[in-house]
DNA sequence: CTTTGACTTAGACAAGCGCCCAACTTCGTG
DNA sequence: CACGAAGTTGGGCGCTTGTCTAAGTCAAAG
């Protein structure tokens, strides 16, 4: 048998540990199933981690460290309404080239909402910010309202959670293509909306136009 | 002990569980723990049920029903914008009165994802259905293009959820009377402009209007 | 070659799980 | 009153869970 480090074990048993908790759940993700989808047994995960919680620790920041990567690397440096569409975009494509860590995702969200202790909100949390630092940055060249600005991560949240959430339940990759076009244009027509009516909220309840 | 009939107790450990589930998560939904949320034992339960699974079973049609009623309720019989606007925030506003309804049907959801088998989907897919029943008989008096109320469902589902996992994750109610108004806007910003552009999708990629 | 420290593993442990059985209580009916 | 059906319960079954212990293997340093 190779013998190999801890570092890259512990490695092997994220990704792991995102595979399996991606197929059956938190709850489901037993130190059993991950050790034998990581090749190893529970000795070894035991080796690598004192507990499952610390397995599970550094799954969450391996999380919150992509999304923040992927936030920040989809920042086109232009306009407002650019940087929303291109930031929500690539967390979709995100969900799309990798559903196990959009299920996984997903889950610790699902996990975080259960507990109500401030560690279980983080990535959820950390994510908006990220977002928020990156429109902010635009918006003050731009000249956006902050209130408009801070409406925008909860929209990109929103429908990218939405978005995630069907096509991972569908799993249908074609509809899912479609289905991102849908979402980018909600978004494009709502911001659009948004920054030419300005600082005032233009939610209207009742006698919208019609026809 | 007062004695109870079978019948009632059922529908005492359906409404026990929903409370357990949303608290603690479906694998997290054990008997025991049921049982005690009903005043009963884990003996009693299977008096009633024959096994977990079949509870289980009671809960998921009872969520189906319940949303169901929530979307034909909901139904002004109005305009398609007026509809969708309506059918949405009754969904939202579900949740909001009931948030253990509302992590239930996430956590249900969620469940049903991991396993690919069609009983999973049954939930999201029927009040897609329903709501798209509503919307085609409306949209039908109103001349409204077959291919753009097909859209509708999906981009009414991803709104609701998002706002759903966003409201249960902080449970703040505060923030979510604006967050339900927030969306609402959304949803009638990307529809009054559907509805206006007609059946050609008005997707934009890049280069959407800027300044 | 020996030693040392890092890596590896089989096996056992208590606790919790879904489920079941036999015995008990209560109550409407003949 | 007696009796059978319906409701109720403590305790135990086999299994899986997370964790731990003790023994074993191997690569490199002395």
């Amino acid at each position: 048998m190779a013998r190999i480090p801890v570092a890259q074990r512990r490695r092997d048993f994220i990704d792991a540990a995102v595979e399996v908790i991606a197929s059956n759940g938190i709850d489901g993700a037993t130190t059993r199933r991950i050790a034998e989808q990581a090749n190893a047994n529970v000795a070894m995960l035991h080796y690598c981690y004192d507990s499952k919680e610390d397995l599970f620790a550094d799954v969450y920041e391996f999380v919150a460290t992509r999304f923040r990567e992927v936030i920040e690397q989809s920042d086109p440096h232009t306009t407002v309404l650019e940087t929303a569409q291109a930031i929500m975009r690539g967390v979709m494509e995100c969900y799309y080239d990798s559903p196990a860590f959009g299920a996984t995702t997903l889950e610790l969200i699902n996990w975080a909402r259960r507990q109500h202790g401030d560690r279980g909100i983080a990535v959820y949390d950390q994510a908006m910010q990220v977002g928020l630092e990156v429109l902010r940055r635009v918006a003050a060249e731009e000249g956006v309202a902050a209130d408009v600005v801070d409406e925008i991560p909860y929209v990109i949240g929103t429908l990218s959670d939405g978005f995630a959430i069907n096509f991972l339940t569908y799993g249908d990759r074609a509809a899912a293509k479609a289905q991102m076009d849908i979402t980018a244009s909600v978004l494009d027509s709502w911001l659009s909306a948004r920054l030419a009516a300005g600082p005032a909220k233009p939610a209207r309840r009742k006698r919208a136009a019609s026809a």
